[in-house]
DNA sequence: ATACATTATGCTCGATTATGCAGCTTTCCC
DNA sequence: GGGAAAGCTGCATAATCGAGCATAATGTAT
């Protein structure tokens, strides 16, 4: 039995949190994941479904008519297509690892829609990341300090950069300014462009998540080029077959949503 | 029976913490930790409850949904209180002044309640407060980082404490945690405590707002005395003509609102 | 000083809730 | 159509809840 799951109404909590993140329940996964029976289970779907918050299917349950969930998400399709990315950037993450998360609404996206459980050592400068990720009861969160950049939402100065260089971090998802296959990252405050390199320099694995309003944008300040990302997510739909071609280059892994 | 747990309001407070650190409360391992009856626990969590403070669940509590959490405070009377409190500590700040506000809602109130226009150096160590600074414009705004501990919402950490040593504060708005008239301020959490103590070495003023729950109640670590408060905010109904005595010291100016 | 009010707590007992199990029915897939 | 997997109904059990009453301690009014 799970501590965080000690009470029907938290494992309720628990499965409508794993609905928006999967899109669906199983009830034999959940049965053996929580230490209760299937009945059980099916039971809390049942109740979750009298709420309207799933549908309840052979096996399991599923999620509603895309009309509810939250309103700002459904309304935009530049929302529907962040939530994907995002789930397609998790999906990358090893429990136990160091993660970075650079400002930006795609990485606010991302520590949105990781699962409540998830146990790993959370790195960020940005503010909304970190008020975001307070509700994460099992990471190990740190917050790059210093004098905040109100149009970035988080510390880059020196102070931040100086205890950024005292750590290692295994994967960092960078915020993207602007993005082109040919000149890669660049961003359009000195700044925090300053501060993404330094923040390059100290990262294992370099994820870019670049939502279709960025591709193919250039901005002032160079941060890193095609060679230098590891991982590439995109919004498939987006992309002609040519703009593909141009990412075809060896060491960088392309993920498509 | 726990020395520090003898009073309802004590155990309360106790109970608010554990909840913020656990997110659940349950009433038998409760009941046997601070040796009353599993009734008299059951009877807090209906205060707290009440107080808008949790859900009572078959078996226990559990921390209200952050969407919940924030609608019910509005309603209630304690957040008209925090309001008030907010309103008289923000005519204490001078403009220009360089500000540090300590982790807890009443800070949280007090940031919410600041005019957008207004231009000071706001220092702080606690991420929710932070975020809402940043609607503000005009402000110089200091992010203290570190390991963060996510009960408190805020680093407190060495790293902290080391940044917080070379900055020197006009006026403190210290985090309450349990006050009373004889031992002062007092705190739950040791690292946070220490924190706090390491704040109060840096601060020329010292402003201690205490909403009424918190008066007269004394947690485990001691922070600082009555003769190191400048300013007190209290809310006036609540007290009697007794405790106003208590409150006659000579140095110290009692706001009440 | 006495009587009354308030508060904090514990206890009892019938009602409610959460959960699991057994046995039968329904649904799915080949 | 038939077997396997999942669902449903009814029942059993244990834990918890809530109302009401008793008790002790403290505060307040006469």
């Amino acid at each position: 039995m799970l501590d965080y799951a000690a009470f029907p109404k938290q494992r309720q909590l628990l499965l409508t949190e794993r609905l928006q993140i999967d899109g669906k329940l199983v009830c034999s996964e959940l049965a053996e994941e929580f230490g209760v029976s299937e009945h059980t289970i099916r039971r809390d779907i049942i109740e979750l479904s009298k709420l309207g918050i799933c549908k309840k299917v052979y096996g399991g349950a599923i999620v509603v008519s895309p009309a509810q969930g939250s309103l700002a998400e459904r309304a935009s399709k530049i929302e529907h297509e962040k939530r994907l990315i995002a789930q397609a950037a998790i999906k990358l993450i090893s429990p136990g690892s160091t993660i970075f998360l650079d400002s930006g609404t795609t990485n606010l996206a991302i520590v949105h829609s990781l699962p409540s459980e998830i146990d790993i050592t959370l790195i960020t400068n940005s503010i909304p990341i970190a008020n975001e990720a307070l509700r994460l009861p099992n990471i190990e969160l740190i917050l790059l300090g210093g004098k905040v950049t109100k149009s970035v939402g988080g510390a880059l100065n020196a102070d931040a950069q100086n205890e950024l260089s005292k750590m290692f971090i295994d994967m960092c998802f960078i915020g993207i300014c602007a993005f082109s296959p040919e000149h890669g990252i660049t961003g359009f405050n000195y700044d925090d462009a300053c501060f993404k390199r330094a923040l390059v320099k100290q990262s294992g694995q370099l994820i870019a998540a670049v939502s279709h309003e960025k591709y193919e944008t250039i901005a002032k300040h160079k941060v890193v080029g095609l060679e230098g990302i590891s991982d590439l997510i995109l919004c498939k739909e987006k992309l002609s077959r040519k703009q593909l071609g141009e990412l075809n280059i060896s060491g960088l892994a392309v993920h498509l949503v």
